[in-house]
DNA sequence: CCAATCCGTAGACAGTGTCAACCCTCCGGT
DNA sequence: ACCGGAGGGTTGACACTGTCTACGGATTGG
């Protein structure tokens, strides 16, 4: 019946120490995220999948909304280091620029490669959004790109610009792509040749000008 | 009991003709958005509020997906006539550049004054995606925008780029914004010196190029 | 005039989130 | 050594949800 590993049979702690029915609730909620979204994903099917009884959760969260924040916590994580990879990715000779651009990439590609938890990290309505670890992450992560748009400024990009404001408006532009891309499976416009990251640099090339195009083109646009 | 005007007390239909149950099923929908958002949004509570009984909207939507797909349908048309309002409100001398900024404008004021509805227009989750009315709105919301790309483009605003996925960029730019600013009541960096007006005209800044902003920046920007 | 159709009602059903009562197991203090 | 409490699991209940079905009354077309 249980697919996912059983927990503790019955009363003792099993204590492989990391995974305990806390940690299991998440990467339960985590799993079916990436297999069915949104749907389905309530407290009791969660409670299933992870071998505990529809009451056990409670244990552990207050409430299904600060569950989910937590997942959504740690999907602001694993974004963080999604966006790390892609600008780590970057050759020496690449300019902040081209690490502002390459954050835009990171961030969409996240999103596009795990749909589920992406959605639920924005969607209010199923979170608890004052819960200290979701608030903190999603702090985290507006911080590591205005680190990265504040070495764009100090190369002079939109240099009088107020850092904090300038990030908002970086992440406005890439969230935008990813929400709407995620919407309907793509956008007007996108086809096999005009795919997902070409919209990536063709947004880019808009919004952070031509001079971050160096790159972008040399390793998307042909 | 019943807040808004009862319906048919009983049997025969009242026949003020424009007010059938299926109209005004959609306007307590609409109207529990405007006051509550998604919170509370259920086919009963809706029911309720048009004062009929719990079954009564499954006569006229299969599902409470399709029903709320004609709350977002009503949505897109009003997302279009309150873009038409924005750039019909341009001075002669408006260049159609002048024209989609003043398009992006219309789509974030309209998101930002009715929010409740713009985020049931973005749930897939909640919808039937598939609805036809659901769908024709939405294309029809999609190529008032492309038109004005269209004109834009016949001035020398990016005239290279496929009218069609130009458009879906700028349509990502101005949804980000108000994704972002609905999700949190702001965005980092904004306090009353620096409002939703202020990043409009910075992100188009940024997006459309300095061009544009001749008339931005008379009107937003002091 | 009468049958069919429309459109409303009420009741049932499975499933939901949350709460309360219970119960077992572990651990620290005396 | 015991025992009391706490932690963490269980089950059952509650109000509520979306949807289905059976029912009933009015309107209307043949």
């Amino acid at each position: 019946m249980v697919i996912d590993a059983p927990p503790a049979a019955r009363g003792p702690a099993p204590t492989t120490s990391t995974s305990t029915t806390a940690t299991r609730l998440v990467a339960a909620a985590r799993a079916m995220l990436d297999e069915q979204g949104l749907e389905g994903l309530t407290l009791r099917a969660i409670a299933r999948r992870a071998g505990v009884s529809h009451g056990a959760p409670l244990r552990h969260f207050p409430t299904l909304a600060v569950l989910l924040s937590t997942v959504a916590a740690h999907g602001f994580r694993e974004l963080i280091a999604a966006v790390d990879a892609e600008t780590g990715a970057l050759t020496d000779d690449a300019t902040a620029l081209d690490r502002l651009a390459g954050a835009g990439r990171g961030y969409v590609k996240f999103a596009i490669g795990s749909p589920g938890v992406f959605t639920v990290m924005f969607r209010p309505e199923r979170l608890d959004v004052t819960d200290p670890t979701f608030v903190a992450a999603s702090v985290d992560s507006f911080q590591q790109l205005q680190d990265i748009v504040e070495a764009a400024q100090r190369e002079g990009f939109h240099a009088d610009v107020d850092s904090t404001r300038l990030a908002s408006v970086m992440w406005t532009s890439m969230h935008g792509l990813a929400d709407l891309w995620l919407r309907g499976g793509g956008l007007p416009g996108a086809d096999e040749t005009f795919g997902l990251d070409e919209f990536i640099a063709l947004s880019q090339l808009m919004v952070l000008g031509r001079a971050s195009n160096i790159v972008q083109n040399r390793r998307y646009l042909s």
